[in-house]
DNA sequence: TTCTTGGTAAACCATATGGTTTAATAGCGC
DNA sequence: GCGCTATTAAACCATATGGTTTACCAAGAA
C-alpha cells in the first residue's frame, strides 16, 4: 500500500504546483545534483532555490545528504507513486487514459534501478 | 496531445494541493453537484466553498452549467490526463508502479462513459 | 590562519490563500 | 410584488508563499 494521508497529499501536489520545484524535479533525474547546481538555472537568490529544495525535501520527493560542505540531492520518486494511486480512481473518468497508459507499461522497465520486482 | 503549458500544471497542481477541493472533485464523481450540495459537508461557509470551486473551474477541473438559480457542477477529469502525462515522464524511477497500473487496466473500462475509444 | 565556497538562518516584504461576514443579485413560489 | 433560495461580490483578516537581503557557520584551499 502506497497509502498517504491527505496531508501527504497536500504537500505533494503543493510542491509540485510550482514549476521552480519541478523543472528541479526534472533536473534531478539527471543525476544527483548539489543545491547550488540546483539553483544555478534560475533567476533566483540562492537561498529562494534552497527553500523550495526543502518543500521537495518535505514532500519527500527529495532526499538530501550532506558531503563535507556540499548537500547532495536525490530525486525520491517513491511518493509520486501516491499521486499515481489517488488518480487511479479517476482513471476511468477519462478515456485517452487507457492509450496513455498502456504506451507506458510498454515504454520504459526502469533503466536506473536495479531491475528490482518488474511485473515478475 | 495533452500537453498543458507549465501554467496549467501549476493550477492544476494546486488546485489538488487542498483536501477540500480533493473531496468536492470526488463527491461529483457520484454526480453532478449543485455549489449548494458541494458545500453541505464541510464546516465552512457557502461562500468559502463557492471560492474552492472556482479553483477547481479555473484548472479545467470543473465545468459549471447555470440552470436557473443553481450552479451545476461536473467533473471534468480530462485535465488530470495532464498529470498523467507529467507523471509518466517520472514512472520510470519508481517500481511499485509497474503492478499498481496494471491493476488499473484491468480494473475498468470506464463504466459511466458511453464507451468511448477503449483502446479499439 | 585567512579566504573562499556551499549552504542555512533570520528578518523582512509583497502577494496569494483560505477563511469570514455582510451585502447584493437573480430565479422560483406564492 | 414579496419573500425565500442559490449563488456571487466585496471587504476584510490571519497566515502561507515566494522572493529578497544580510548575517552566520562549516569545510576546503591558500
Amino acid at each position: 500500500m502506497v497509502y498517504q494521508e491527505p496531508a501527504q497529499l497536500d504537500r505533494l501536489f503543493h510542491a509540485l504546483s510550482d514549476p521552480t520545484r519541478r523543472a528541479m524535479l526534472k533536473a534531478l533525474t539527471e543525476d544527483e545534483q548539489k543545491i547550488g547546481d540546483l539553483a544555478r538555472p534560475f533567476a533566483m537568490s540562492f537561498a529562494a532555490a534552497s527553500k523550495h529544495v526543502r518543500v521537495l525535501e518535505s514532500a519527500g520527493l527529495v532526499r538530501r545528504r550532506i558531503e563535507g560542505r556540499a548537500h547532495v540531492c536525490r530525486i525520491e520518486s517513491e511518493p509520486l507513486a501516491a499521486i499515481e494511486e489517488w488518480l487511479a480512481f479517476y482513471a476511468r473518468f477519462w478515456s485517452r487514459r487507457l492509450d496513455t497508459l498502456e504506451a507506458l507499461l510498454q515504454a520504459a522497465p526502469d533503466p536506473t534501478l536495479p531491475a528490482t520486482e518488474e511485473k515478475s
